[in-house]
DNA sequence: ATCAAATATTCGAATAAACATATATATTAA
DNA sequence: TTAATATATATGTTTATTCGAATATTTGAT
């Protein structure tokens, strides 16, 4: 399992931690819902995503031209811990980006309750 | 209070990681300790404190020739209990670590407890 | 089969973090 | 006051991380 140093290495770039709160918060992102609520370019999200991947945080999966992230339900719980209570304790941090989620047109919401 | 991302970042460090660790598992420690149970010179461990202590996740206080570093007891509850459950949940982390503290000869402990 | 959209990856450059060495400060003991 | 011990800090260098730009891959629609 994941090595406590670098699970917090992937969590110490505001890219990456910003994305894990975003995707803990709302269940599932795919990056280009990380792209608006976070003003970055893609291949930026992208990179930061294939790195959390790489070390089994989150798992995503395809769904058409979109790729969902989650977390990995298989973390350990001290490590899933550590992702709720930041959430929960500092919805500051966030707020705008969730903003910018939530006034996003043409989300492809829809598309991942269908099917 | 503390940023989540900076608060992170802090523990983004082997020596600063560890150190946390063992600080919190002993309660107090001094720069002389940490350097046996790390095996790390002088200038690097005082270093990382020194960044924790900006950061106000740890105190110091001065007794006599050492400095005592305990964690910042103000710190926010998300915080200390994402170093708690860390901590109880990776014992082996800092075994070997705590191994070495342990048989460390000469340990100012003595000092602590009296005055 | 071609095109557009979403995402991933590669690469060289820029930035930030960590390091070892040297030196400074503070305290205690002689 | 001098010497020794514990710790802190300053400095130049090395190493690690992050970045934007360019390109590749995958999928769905035409």
């Amino acid at each position: 399992m994941i090595d406590p140093l670098q699970f917090f290495k992937c969590l110490a770039d505001e890219t990456r931690l910003k994305s894990l709160i975003l995707i803990h918060s709302e269940g599932e992102l795919c990056v280009c819902e990380l792209m608006e609520a976070l003003e970055e370019i893609q291949p930026k999200i992208s990179r930061h995503l294939a790195l959390l991947r790489e070390h089994r945080i989150v798992l995503d999966r395809r769904q058409g031209q979109w790729i969902y992230y989650r977390l990995n339900p298989e973390l350990p719980d001290w490590a899933k811990s550590v992702i709720s209570e930041t959430t929960q304790s500092n919805p500051a941090y966030i707020k705008a980006n969730l903003k910018k989620l939530c006034c996003m047109g043409d989300r492809p919401e829809r598309a991942k309750s269908c099917c």
